[in-house]
DNA sequence: ACCTTCTTTGCTAACGTTGCAAACGCTATG
DNA sequence: CATAGCGTTTGCAACGTTAGCAAAGAAGGT
């Protein structure tokens, strides 16, 4: 059984509040004081009691950090980086999945005694942003989005530019030669905010070029996983004139796409060229080496964590968008 | 301000204990009464203060989860079954890395205010053996290690067999032909259990089938990153006589290996075959897509979660040491 | 020597919940 | 009709901490 600051007050002579002063580092307190009840501290083993301070004081220390699925690279790297970024600030990090399940998700957010354990949330949704803005008015939680939505002004939220990440991506292809550049990634339903910005960058820098927009050339993704870029890369590829480039929404895709390629007889970048989005370690080693989108998760960690422990301290701060930086990176799946 | 369980007794004109009774599903509260608790409970969208709660029964329904890197592959994946697993006992999972720090590991285990935040721990352990007995005697934590220690009694374990995980995969390229076989991840220091082991099952393999055992083809590796693949892989081939097989401790290492063949003009398996432990599914896409001693982590999750949790019922459980199952998992880097 | 100011300490009351044990009201039984 | 018995409800007291208030003590200035 743990000792308590009763028990330290007791043995060292001297009231709670003082002993509470020494651990909660008290400025004024006197050197005697503070190394006999250090003293006693050390000699019953004693450790505050971190919920008992939180039911005090009202906080935690607690974030949680909602995404999809954590063993996803681009989400695992995100985390290391979040958890990292809290640790600088004090926090520490839970993590939660919504395995891509909307209740799963609405009852995160909402959810009954769940909510209160946490200073705040980290949320990389997969909801509509109608759905969201429902959901999280009930409650005060300091809550940032991260990287999947437009930003309406009500949350703080930190991502990058869709649009002109999709846009470069395409463009470097069309820069290399390729003029039947395919996409996969498009999400069946149509309200998701990053597969509409990623297509219309795809769109764009196509019409800025003159190349015509074919929508079989477009092909849906519903969990951007390598599962996924197999498949749909093999529709393509049986289709009657197939693409000379793939545009992958996500690097795990791409990942999936070069597979389906390469089993097909196919070269790359010769063949087919493939970039993605996301800028994985894997994409660094694969054969070929991909090209991408590279993405700053520890920028976008650091600025989440930074706008999330700010409202912490003061709610009622404006919500702010933070627009994470992006970088093409050339590797040999687009070599030409 | 949140509604509490007081607003919700005085509004409903009965004692906070009967709100406390229905909220956590007492047996025996009448019908009516439940009814009237619940409507004013929905009109104060009141929701139970976990940290109150917590304070008074002793319990967070948090665990930790401590691994070194969550962005490794496997680690990754670790968690997600441990999250999920978690979940369908009611426990949430915050996740600490250690970053393959000893300081930071300790810390972690005995660190000051942390510690009672959980209900138990699991445990992925670089730390070697006598430095963990040393360490968490004081404090009467749950805790499971994960998948990197000898058993010792004194904890709840679940492992794999890394012996015979190690032989089986040696043992597989000695079948197809192979003789220089090197293996990549021996640990520079000594005294971590999992490169040990490995390191031995790998020789008892070579012995049995009458290989002598040549020291210059055993690399270490410090962290089973990709990079230290490559560099060992790499330093392997510019040895005068190559291998003609190479057996990673990891999949992570393996790919790492792989880039590095060819990056030195050789086939994969042609010239050199490759197996890697783990099964990550980065290695059903690679290309060649890689042999690997597969790891039931969803299997290793789920018994770690059951441990944990009847020690948290039980604490005087007797400890237990579960052998996750292997398997070996033959792809296109060995194949013959 | 006295008054003011700055430190330092102690007492006490929360924070929101649940466990204990007693009290209540009702029905079934002798 | 009294009483045992059961199911239901309630008051009180923690769980371990921090914070407000106020008083005691020390230090400095006139």
């Amino acid at each position: 059984m743990p000792a308590t600051l009763r028990d330290v007050a007791e043995r060292a002579q001297v009231s709670m509040r003082t002993v509470s002063n020494v651990v909660s580092g008290y400025t004024h307190v006197s050197e005697k004081m503070r190394k006999r009840v250090l003293e006693v501290i050390d000699e019953l083993d004693y450790r505050p009691n971190p919920v008992a301070r939180s039911l005090r004081t009202g906080r935690t220390g607690l974030l949680a950090l909602v995404v999809p699925e954590i063993d996803v690279p681009y989400f695992s790297a995100l985390a290391r980086d979040v958890i990292n970024a809290a640790a600088a600030f004090g926090y520490r990090v839970m993590v939660d999945q919504t395995g891509h399940d909307h209740d799963q998700e609405r009852e995160l957010l909402t959810g009954a005694d769940r909510t209160m354990l946490f200073d705040g949330i980290l949320f990389s949704p997969l909801v509509t942003k109608a759905e969201l803005l429902e959901m999280s008015s009930p409650t005060r939680m300091p809550i940032v989005l991260l990287g999947e939505h437009e930003f309406d002004g009500r949350y703080d939220h930190v991502a990058i530019d869709n649009v002109r990440a999709a846009h470069d991506a395409v463009a470097h292809l069309i820069a290399s030669g390729r003029t039947r550049i395919a996409a996969i990634g498009a999400q069946p339903l149509e309200e998701y905010a990053t597969p509409q910005q990623r297509t219309a960058g795809y769109e764009s820098a196509l019409s800025e070029a003159g190349i015509d927009i074919d929508p079989r050339l477009a092909k849906p993704a519903a969990h951007y996983s390598r599962a996924d870029g197999y498949r749909a890369a093999a529709e393509l590829l049986a289709q009657s004139r197939r693409p000379d480039a793939i545009f992958c929404f996500s690097d795990l895709l791409a990942m999936g796409a070069m597979r389906a390629i390469f089993d097909a007889g196919l070269s790359i970048p010769e063949d087919v060229a493939i970039i993605g989005v996301d800028d994985i370690e894997e994409g660094r080693y694969s054969r070929p080496s991909l090209s991408t989108v590279s993405l700053d998760t520890a920028f976008i960690a650091e600025q989440a964590i930074a706008r999330v422990t700010a409202r912490i301290d003061e709610p009622e701060l404006p919500p702010r968008e933070v627009v994470a930086p992006h970088a093409l990176v050339v590797r040999e799946s687009t070599a030409h």
